[in-house]
DNA sequence: TTGAAAGCGCTAACAT
DNA sequence: ATGTTAGCGCTTTCAA
């Protein structure tokens, strides 16, 4: 009982000064070994590695951030890993920042008006060292917040002028101009667009008016769906648009899923596509090409999307020259059969 | 200057000490109002409230944890998020938990033989109160070291009768069992099996061949897919299946995908589905039903897995009753016009 | 290249 | 119901 021995009690954990105690150093020279090993000795460097292997240590990270006031967690927010882009999009920004040392801690974003909040309660007591948005943050209030953390802040998806500090995102405008021309090239005359009118709805919709202008052609009517959009959803709109623009000849959904109904639709009823009407989607979905009626569609390359913001954001971490603050992913127009590619 | 006031330099955040001067209380009753309102007087709670307004606090959980010993980090494994049926499980565990106060941090695991390394080095260092697996540990080492960490273990997906701590997840030999009495049920005659043939894919095929044995019939031909699968390997599988069991009338797919491929490559070749041949597949994919033949599959909910698993555990860490440590998530035979339905 | 002392911010344990 | 004291485990700062 003489020979202290390591005293390790099943209840204890084993910490830097136990592994210390067994190589015969100090702590601070484990804890150096550990985490800056170019500053310690070969020699010590391997002592330290043995006695770090026997006694099985391993760091307490809730203690090394307190200390070091340095945080190794990047806060993600996605309003949705069901929607396969934003998982895409996730699945990227863990890649690029792979072998990093920064870790991804998940939040969830219900509404946006209790993102403030979220992030508050959440996500600051973790002294994030960036966080990351599947999405641009809408509420001032909460931009100009997040502006003052002094921590970089990546904003995906949409476009912004003025993101937070960075973003990459896909212009939407860009690709509902694509679909404008395109629809103004295949000479379609009664053009409707369903989907989301607001946010990067209404760039995507802003976007396609004015790819429609270049051949003098309008959005001759709008049928807005906010909320959730199903393929049963884009089979009634099919019928409503019908309804409310006899005639009509071409249809733009704001989302892929949306017109894949609007196809299933229109087949059964008989309807030529394109002959009868023509439909495009926008995501390009994995399937839509796969279809008994090719979707024609935008392509958006979210996991080279998340790649992209966790690459930027990574060279930020190390304080390089990030050059632009902002960066557009490619995004292009996919011309299958349903418009008569 | 001798009246002390707030002293908030830039550099400095605000502590509990800080709020405690604005409320004039001490220290550890701003820490019992915030964590444990109950144990704390109305009006004292109130004044806290009003000082933390004031400053700004916000908790810094590395201190909090560290001194409590409590973490309130999950960790989730997931090999991919772009396999969508990972990330809606993912989902579903994000959704049980929330406002349970626990935060999910999340983990790559790309190859098995890293899974360990992965966890000590990544993931103990923020000493989790609790681990999830999106698929069983394969490694008998990890799960003892898993087993003897004292934490909660969620394992998903497969079913081993022996989980480290929990597991909720599918069974691959009842969905395989299914489709097999479903081909003897059809009549065919010349079967074939292609996909995996390890680990869920062995069970999903000795299911299969189980649920055939029932009507006297076998596994005529198997073709193992063990890496990649795309629609692309699901179109050249057909044909080596064509060439290698001449008068094939009825393959099962170990996997959505290289079902459509294969469905796709049918309707090129010209053959009729099912006359020629029968094609079923595994997963049921959101857009399988939509194909120009639906698929017949095998359903898997992959959000209500993850949601499931989320509920057990987050009894589990409430020191709840859970009653069985193993759960299987509903599978169900999908029946479509691809294999005559 | 290594070490000694101190303290990051919080809450457990023990008072009162 | 509230306060006092101490210390969680680490790494910074300063010294040798």
């Amino acid at each position: 009982m003489t020979e202290a021995g390591t005293q390790k009690r099943a209840g204890r954990a084993v910490r830097v000064e136990d592994v210390a105690r067994e190589a015969g150093v100090s702590p601070i020279t484990v804890s150096r070994a550990l985490s800056d090993p170019e500053k310690v000795r070969e020699e010590t460097r391997k002592k330290v590695a043995e006695a770090v292997a026997k006694t099985g240590y391993v760091v307490n990270r809730f203690a090394s951030s307190l200390r070091s006031g340095r945080s190794s967690i990047i806060s993600v927010f996605v309003s949705n890993l069901q929607n396969q882009h934003f998982a895409n999009a996730v699945q990227g920004c863990a890649d690029a920042l792979e072998g990093s040392g920064y870790h991804l801690l998940m939040a969830q974003t219900g509404y946006s008006d209790r993102l403030q909040q979220d992030v508050v309660e959440r996500v600051l007591p973790f002294r994030p060292a960036a966080v990351m948005f599947t999405g641009v943050v809408q509420s001032e209030r909460t931009r100009a917040q997040l502006g003052k953390l002094g921590i970089p802040v990546m904003e995906m998806w949409d476009y912004r002028p003025d993101p937070i500090d960075m973003l990459v995102g896909f212009s939407n405008a860009e690709g509902g101009r694509l679909m404008g021309e395109h629809f103004g090239r295949r000479g379609f005359r009664r053009i409707a667009y369903c989907g989301r009118t607001e946010d990067r709805g209404a760039q995507r919709l802003a976007g396609f008016r004015e790819g429609l202008a270049a051949s003098g052609r309008t959005v001759d009517f709008v049928l807005p769906l906010e909320g959730r959009r199903t393929v049963t959803d884009g089979m009634q709109a099919l019928e409503q648009i019908r309804a409310g623009l006899p005639g009509c000849d071409a249809i733009f959904f704001g989302t892929d899923i949306l017109a894949v109904g609007a196809v299933l639709e229109a087949r059964h009823l008989g309807l030529k596509i394109p002959g009868d009407v023509a439909i495009a989607g926008y995501g390009d979905l994995e399937f839509v090409k796969q279809l008994h009626t090719p979707l024609t569609t935008i392509y958006v390359g979210s996991y080279a999307l998340g790649l992209a913001a966790g690459q930027m954001l990574r060279k930020r971490l190390r304080h390089e020259e990030i050059g632009e603050r902002i960066a557009l992913s490619p995004i292009h127009l996919e011309v299958r059969a349903s418009t008569g590619g």
